[in-house]
RNA sequence: CGGGGUGUAGCGCAGGGGUAGCGCGCAGCGUUCGGGACGCUGAGGUCGGAGGUUCAAAUCCUCUCACCCCGACCA
């Protein structure tokens, strides 16, 4: 199986090991997920081996496979459900920005310019006015929103885009960072400076941390950054921090109280109920397809994927096995009577009748992180019953009367998501630690063994 | 931008003057099948590009392109 095993054996590859490097049923993922190089290999191997996506031939720009896009697709439809829930609406604004209105607001520039993709060309023309591809839309929103407010009464303007952004990064990975991603961003409008810091934490607590939480099974520590790592433009940047496999924080969603920076530079005013004209305060927030290398990094494990329930594109999956064809036919009618039950009862669920071996079979759905293996062979179907194992613990199985499946699945998958929260959380403690002095820090932060999070003493930012 | 490295089959790699190899993957057939099977047969390559040396270049020389890694800079 020339699969996700070993890195180091990839790059010292001789014809002479060959034969050893397909080390066959042991072969894990990595070997040592404290190694950094190893974590980024697996990770990537992982990506593309379970057909997540796939590199395109545009530099730092990746497909995103049906597998990847299902997933998505999911994680789009929990966000925007939260989104609405907490009062905003959608829209679609250009992929094309004028150049001149990305230097509106000096710091939001500065930020930008260096990884902002131009359109200087159409055909054989040159351009009057070079477009840039937007790499956030906070200036043409800003734009449009100067024209749209005029009185306290067109506040607050709550919305929000699925849209696609492009930013020229040097160094990119799959879903992690690429040049080109997609991503939501919301875009509002407020009347007070507290409305605004009300909306920027709402965001940030009731739609992120929620989502993050509840749907993908991820804890996270919410909190300010600090002055150099705030969004280019904004007053207050607020983030979700996640701790993923090797003991490292990602960045999983921010939300932005951008004072009244882009109403100056975009001249967003309204008349108040006392007559004077002031200018709006504005709040921005996106969470991006990085989400997804969210999951594969806080989750995985050394079989693969693991997804939480909740968003996973199959939910359980349904081995058949059987060898002679009277067995087939006892064994299918069984996976069918499965089947439906667990459709009626809103489980996603797919049967896998490929001509493999049923080991193959099982392999091969841990590594795509389905929470929910069902299997069913000859002595399964003459008792009326199936075998359940969760992606969690491939030992814990559970043989459940056909006339149940519905009932114990749904259990089942219920406690696989608690579970995948629950181990998170418990690693993100192990790598937690106090210390009180710099050397401490210093220590901690040196040793990949015990990567994780420190809580220290900060006393800001340098001048 | 500075330093290093690599381009040979879909992927991972070997070969280093005599006309192309290995593993995985892929196709066909057979044996297998409750934890990643195996055998046989087969398909697949302008050896990154251009120029040069030579009877002969994947191999040597020159130029060029692309990508990767380490630094510096960074939502």
């Amino acid at each position: 199986m020339g699969d996700i095993s070993r890195a180091k054996a990839g790059k010292a590859g001789k014809p002479a090991d060959a034969g050893a490097a397909q080390a066959g049923k042991d072969a894990k993922l990595v070997e040592d997920l404290s190694d950094r190089d190893d974590y980024s290999r697996w990770y990537l191997d992982l990506v593309y081996k379970t057909e997540l996506a796939d590199e395109s031939p545009v530099r730092g720009c990746m497909v995103i496979r049906p597998y990847g896009y299902a997933l998505w697709e999911n994680f789009q439809h929990e966000l925007d459900t939260r989104i609405k829930a907490t009062g905003h609406v959608n829209a679609y604004f250009p992929l094309f920005i004028p150049a001149s209105f990305l230097d509106r607001e000096a710091e939001h520039v500065e930020g930008f310019a260096p990884e902002v993709a131009w359109v200087t060309r159409a055909g054989n023309e040159e351009l009057t006015e070079p477009l840039v591809v937007r790499p956030t839309s906070e200036a043409i929103i800003g734009h449009m929103y100067a024209k749209w407010v005029q009185s306290y009464r067109d506040l607050p303007l709550l919305y929000n885009q699925w849209a696609n952004v492009v930013r020229w990064e040097k160094r990119t990975r799959p879903f992690l960072r690429t040049t080109e991603f997609l991503w939501q961003e919301g875009h509002t409008v407020h009347r007070t400076e507290d409305e605004a810091e009300t909306e920027t934490m709402l965001i940030l607590r009731q739609v992120y941390q929620d989502f993050l939480e509840k749907e993908l099974a991820i804890p996270v520590i919410v909190g300010r950054k600090t002055e150099s790592e705030k969004f280019a433009g904004a007053l207050r940047t607020y983030s979700l921090e996640a701790m993923m496999g090797d003991g490292r924080a990602l960045q999983a969603g921010t939300s932005h109280n951008l004072g009244q920076n882009f109403a100056k530079a975009f001249d967003i005013k309204f008349q108040d109920a006392d007559g004077v004209s002031k200018l709006a305060w504005t709040t921005s927030w996106g969470a991006s397809t990085r989400l997804i290398g969210a999951v594969i990094m806080a989750h995985g494990d050394d079989s693969g994927l693991r997804l939480p329930p909740r968003v996973a594109p199959t939910q359980a999956v349904i081995v058949p096995i059987w060898r002679k064809e009277e067995e087939r036919v006892a064994v299918e009618a069984t996976v069918s009577a499965a089947e439906s039950a667990l459709r009626a009862a809103g489980v996603r669920v797919k049967a896998d009748w490929r001509e493999e071996r049923p080991g193959f079979k099982f392999s091969d759905h841990e590594l795509r992180g389905v929470p929910v293996r069902i299997e069913v062979g000859p002595r399964d179907a003459a008792a009326s019953q199936v075998v359940l194992v969760p992606r969690t613990d491939r030992t814990a199985k559970q043989i459940v009367p056909i006339a149940e499946v519905a009932g114990k699945v749904t259990a089942l998958l219920d406690s696989v998501q608690q579970a995948l929260y629950d181990q998170a959380l418990a690693f993100r403690k192990s790598r937690t630690y106090q210390v009180t002095s710099y050397d401490e820090f210093r220590t901690l932060l040196g040793d990949r063994a015990t990567m994780g999070f420190i809580e220290a003493w900060w006393c800001g930012d340098p001048e």
